[in-house]
DNA sequence: GTCTATAACCTGATAGAC
DNA sequence: GTCTATCAGGTTATAGAC
């Protein structure tokens, strides 16, 4: 502890370059990124990202991991706990997930468009296969609806819960909500997911 | 239609080209795409892309408005026709438009993507506005449930019958679903969602 | 570590021959 | 209309001074 109190003012010249590579390439995606752009952001050099990261391929890596981590690291504890029930699953995982997309509301669509750019990353990544096919969640919506496919449920979930951060910038270019109105309709939406999903539970 | 027929080959170089810059367009985004791809991809030089098109900016506008057209242009008819219940509406809409994105899986992650990178380009669009505030669809819905703002329902429908083609890739890359496999679930859904959408609206 | 200058390469676009 | 060759400008990355 003691011995990190130097870096703790944490305005190293790597972290203002990665703090500067979190918001450009969050916002324009890697190949509208110019490390120029990051260069500007950061107020530094533009030589200097390559003294610090080598390449803009590796600093971009590093960023894509840590949106990697933020966007499904939030899902895997809530719904692999066997100790909850499934509606305690759906009510966390609406609430937790909307805490954090609130927070950061262009995760989403950068997540979904590098991996469209660049399927074969992910290709190794199996944790979300399991998620997605053996968690505890799948197996107690099974065991309630065996005539159910459990991803059936999962996509409405994600979906409504992720889908509104993607289509907001299309909600604001059109005017059709601000940003206080945005935040006004997740606040409901926060509370209608869960009683939502619960009812799709009880359709036949 | 016996003037058009000398044009039903349908393979003039100026074909060939915007056929190809579709199928680049759609897969890499604007930014990542090289109008050597799409040269290479249309069987053509260089150069006669600009001698047809002038520059990649107006292919792509004219690919863009193409795609923003097919995403949009289904919903707008089932939406605002006031003859149709509510149920009728959500119904269609569901049905066509998972049609529709059968043929056209990368249409929304493209769509949401340069709407994301260039929002100024919609924000003349006002015909979105209309669906989302003022369509036959929204009064309809203000009436049966005057309790809930209508665009959380308008939402929940895009987000449940869109989102399953948005993380498509993830779901091939991670080997949870091939091709045939992603149809199937996609049938299912076709039948869920207006189920489920039209339970939504009983729930309280 | 940080900067300026510049190399090396890539990309959109055009000139000019055929 | 179609091609080859090339330009002009931009972008990543590095060399070298401080």
């Amino acid at each position: 502890m003691a011995k990190k109190a130097k870096e703790n003012t944490d305005s190293s010249t790597e972290e203002k370059i990665i703090q500067a590579a979190r918001i450009v390439f969050l916002k324009k995606g890697y190949s509208a990124t110019r490390t120029r752009d990051i260069a500007e952001e950061a107020g530094i050099n533009l030589a200097l990202l390559n003294y610090y990261f080598r390449s803009k391929e590796k600093l971009f890596e590093l960023v894509m991991m840590e949106k990697f981590q933020k966007f499904f690291g939030v899902i895997f504890p809530i719904l692999n706990d066997p100790s909850s029930s499934l509606e305690q699953k759906i009510n966390l995982f609406a609430d937790n997930y909307i805490t954090m997309l609130l927070d950061n509301p262009d995760l989403p669509i950068f997540v979904l468009s590098e991996i469209r750019n660049n399927p074969e990353r992910f290709a190794s990544n199996t944790q979300l296969k399991k998620i997605l096919t053996e968690s505890a969640f799948v197996k107690q919506l099974h065991e309630k609806r065996p005539d159910l496919n459990p991803l059936q449920l999962i996509s409405t979930l994600l979906g409504t819960t992720i889908f509104p951060f993607l289509m907001k910038p299309l909600l604001f270019t059109t005017k059709t909500m601000d940003q206080k109105a945005f935040e006004v309709f997740m606040e409901d939406r926060r509370k209608l997911i869960p009683k939502w999903v619960n009812a799709l539970l009880k359709t036949k």
